[in-house]
DNA sequence: CTTGACTCTATAGTTACTATAGAGTTTAAA
DNA sequence: TTTAAACTCTATAGTAACTATAGAGTCAAG
């Protein structure tokens, strides 16, 4: 099958695989006469591997190195679990992160109600000041 | 004063304050006879400013918003107000998405114990099926 | 007068794509 | 058979908000 194909099966885009390829994610194994890429059936579940990472925030050097992994099965799979434990940690702390600035934001949104002047605005004040207490 | 010292009493780096004056957000009023740039007491006021904004994800654009509105004292600040709604629920809306991306991760997580090959990895074997459940 | 600390501009790199431009290929209809 | 549409190719630039150089110039102290 050619490129468009392969997108279609996967809900990619073609700019996408053919990026994928640059970063040494998914090889084209053959070209058509006429210079096209050409897949098999393999590379629609190469492809939905990637896309599952993303769809779990890994970055496509993770992935590339889970793939080289895959490569070796006789291996111990330490280091999957090391990495997805690693996300997860990653993902919790960027929740809290967002906790606290939600909690500032709201604050700061309280400091101003409707049919104030800019001049009188409670929020431009806040961001005004020296610093912003810290959470 | 010169734009080391400006950097310390704002914990902004030189670059960074380049760069915001190449963005329109800073401007240093003065240079000297040897093209330094020199700053008074007030841009330390307006880098302070912008690094509250930036401290709450606001994006630059937005805070060059903000510092135009600003500058015209008798408006309404709806406009701000709107702003800061936006962004409230955007926070949330990230929250939600990172929450979702947290169980996913746990319970990939929950497909693999220690001692395993690669081979029997659960937590590959996942991401090679065809399609990760949706959340 | 030299050393070191500072500053200047310009440029490239980061991440994971997306969006062109300009050219060539393939397929299908007219 | 011609021609048009749809597809593909490479290469390049853009995105956001910085960070990190390189290479040159400035300034203060010793
Ligand atoms: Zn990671
Ligand atoms: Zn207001
Ligand atoms: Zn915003
Ligand atoms: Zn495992």
């Amino acid at each position: 099958m050619k490129i468009g194909e392969l997108a279609k099966l996967t809900g990619c885009s073609v700019q996408t695989i053919r990026y994928y390829e640059k970063e040494k994610l998914l090889a084209s194994k053959r070209r058509s006469e006429g210079n096209f890429r050409l897949y098999d059936q393999s590379a629609v579940g190469q492809l939905m591997f990637i896309k599952n990472c993303r769809s779990l925030d890994l970055a496509l050097s993770e992935v590339r190195q889970l793939i080289e992994l895959n490569q070796s099965p006789g291996m111990h799979c330490d280091d999957v679990n090391k990495m997805i434990d690693n996300h997860i940690e990653q993902v919790e702390q960027r929740m809290k992160e967002l906790e606290g600035l939600r909690r500032h934001l709201t604050s700061l949104r309280d400091s101003c109600s409707t049919n104030r002047t800019v001049e009188e605005c409670g929020i431009l004040r806040n961001l005004s000041a020296k610093q912003l207490e810290n959470p």
